[in-house]
DNA sequence: CAGTAGCATCGTCGTATGTCAATATAGACC
DNA sequence: GGTCTATATTGACATACGACGATGCTACTG
């Protein structure tokens, strides 16, 4: 039962993810809701914030863990709707994996509300 | 059981949302992440540039139950989680209920990923 | 004072979501 | 190969959420 969102690899476009300028049609309102649920959870908002404040806007689940005080398999969920949203990549490095911001997506979600 | 998001009068602070620029406090992401999951439905979005599009930003919930296809009640509810989180306020003419956009509310989750 | 229209609230139901323990997988190292 | 470390997946559970019908509440209109 897998939802789009909970899939690895990014699913939504990378761009024209639309506007609120004029009335959406309810396809592209859904495209739209499932790019901002997945910022739209607390943790998930500490994990973006912890990776953007790193030096390469990178980092790996251990540290991850460690920081927002949840167990390892849960941390890795929610690291896997960032990246199927297209907000985060991963990269595996040996036995860690890294998780980089994709900074065009977040502008995405900021135009949604600046147009 | 009301969550702080179905209650009808704002509950967030209208500014001093924060930004992703710093490692985010438990605290702050779930006041960022309430914010956010107002506007992380489809049914909402759809609300919001419906009434954005209108020539006074202002919509009765008549037209927008019409716009949407959905139910009076579930209507009224997506407008009373969207009022909750300040982004629309609502003002009685008569026996119509006028729902109007706060530019700033949405100013204030662009600025989030902007900054 | 009915009666009606517009909107809000309540109760309920099905589904989605967040969390964990347990387990599986992948790679490093001996 | 065997073992350990780091991460991913699975299954189960509690809670949250979105939808509706039924009902309550106002305010206009006769």
């Amino acid at each position: 039962m897998a939802t789009a969102l909970t899939m690895a690899s990014p699913v939504l476009a990378a761009s024209c993810t639309g506007t609120l300028t004029s009335p959406l049609p309810r396809a592209q309102a859904d495209e739209l809701s499932t790019l901002l649920k997945a910022v739209a959870d607390p943790v998930r908002l500490q994990l973006l914030s912890i990776i953007r404040a790193a030096v390469p806007q990178t980092a790996c689940v251990c540290d991850l863990t460690d920081a927002v005080g949840l167990s390892q398999p849960t941390v890795s969920h929610h690291l896997k709707v960032l990246t199927g949203a297209g907000i985060l990549t991963r990269q595996r490095h040996g036995s860690w994996a890294w998780f980089t911001l994709v900074p065009s997506r977040l502008q995405d979600i900021a135009r949604i509300f600046n147009a």
